[in-house]
DNA sequence: CCTAATCCCTCTAGCGACTGGAGGTTCAAG
DNA sequence: CTTGAACCTCCAGTCGCTAGAGGGATTAGG
C-alpha cells in the first residue's frame, strides 16, 4: 500500500541498507514485492515488523529470540509464558555483564588513576596488565557470547 | 626450561586449547619450540605473556590494543602515553557500554514486570517490542562494536 | 524523449574473537 | 610394548552484520 523502497525503509528505521537484505535473506523479515525491475517495494507491515526486530536488537535480544517472539506476537490467543521467559533471561543475562562491566570500570579507574605519566617501566596500566595479582583480582570476564 | 605442555597452559591461565593456537596463529603469543614430535613445549615467559592477553581481554582490550601494550611492555623505557590514551579510551568504552545496559535494564525490568501472564495480545513483553513509544525510548543501543 | 544522478540489485568476502570437529600422530605411564 | 590420553593440522562454523565490485532501475530536470 504504502510503498516504500529500501531506503527509505532504512531511514524510517534507523537499519541500514544491507542489514535489512540481511534480515530477509536469513528469514527475519518477511520477503516484500518487488517493482517491474526488480527492486523491494515495502509497506506499512514490514515497518513494523522491522521496528520490532529493531527494538528487539537494542534490548539485546538475539534473532532467534526474536524469531520466536515475533512468532508470538502473530498469535494473539497463546500464553504469553514463553514471551516473559526469555524477557527474564535477557534481562538476568543484562544483570550479569551489568555486574561484570561494573568490576572492569573499577580496574580500569585504578590503572588508569595510577599511572604516573612516566615511562613504561614503571606504568601501573602496563604493570597491572602484566601482574593479575596487583588487582583485587574478581571482575569477571566481559566476554559476551 | 618449564616445558610446559598446550593442555597444561591451558588449564593454568584458563584459555582454551584452540584459542591458544589461535593467538599464536594471529601473532599474539610467540610460537614455541616443539618436541621431536612436533608438539607444542611452553616455557614461562609464554605463560606469562598469555596471563597478559587474558587479563586484558578480560578488561574489554581488543586484540590490537593488547598488541600495542604488548609492544610497549617489551620496551620499559618508552613513555607510557600510549599505554595510558588506550587505558582511558577502554575507560570510556566500558562507561558508555554501561550507560547503556542500565537504560537496558530498566526498560525490560519495566517489560517484565508489567506482563500480566496472560495471553499475547494483552503481553506487555510484545506489546513494548512492537511499538518503541511505550517506553521511554531513550535507551541506546546495547551493540558492542 | 533523453540524460544524469541517485538509487538499487546480486554476489562474494570479510570483520572480531573465537569454537568445534574430523581424521590422524605423539607422548607417558604401566 | 601397549594403551589411552593428549596432541597435531586443516577446515568450517558461530553471531550479526558490513563492505565492495560490477552491474541495472528509477526519477527529476531539461
Amino acid at each position: 500500500m504504502s510503498d516504500i523502497s529500501i531506503g527509505r525503509l532504512s531511514r524510517r528505521t534507523g537499519v541500514k541498507i544491507p542489514t535489512i537484505r540481511y534480515y530477509e535473506s536469513i528469514g527475519m523479515l518477511d520477503a516484500p514485492d518487488r517493482s517491474a525491475g526488480g527492486q523491494r517495494r515495502y509497506d506499512a507491515s514490514h515497518l513494523e515488523q522491522l521496528r520490532f526486530i529493531r527494538h528487539g536488537r537494542d534490548l539485546g535480544f538475539g534473532l532467534d529470540d526474536l524469531r520466536a517472539l515475533q512468532d508470538m506476537a502473530s498469535r494473539p490467543e497463546t500464553s504469553c509464558d514463553a514471551a516473559d521467559r526469555i524477557a527474564r533471561q535477557q534481562l538476568a543475562d543484562v544483570e550479569r555483564r551489568l555486574a561484570g562491566l561494573r568490576a572492569v570500570r573499577t580496574e580500569l579507574k585504578r590503572m588508569v588513576a595510577q599511572c604516573s605519566h612516566g615511562v613504561v617501566d614503571d606504568c601501573r596500566v602496563i604493570q597491572t596488565l602484566s601482574d593479575h595479582g596487583l588487582c583485587d583480582g574478581d571482575h569477571s570476564p566481559d566476554r559476551t557470547p
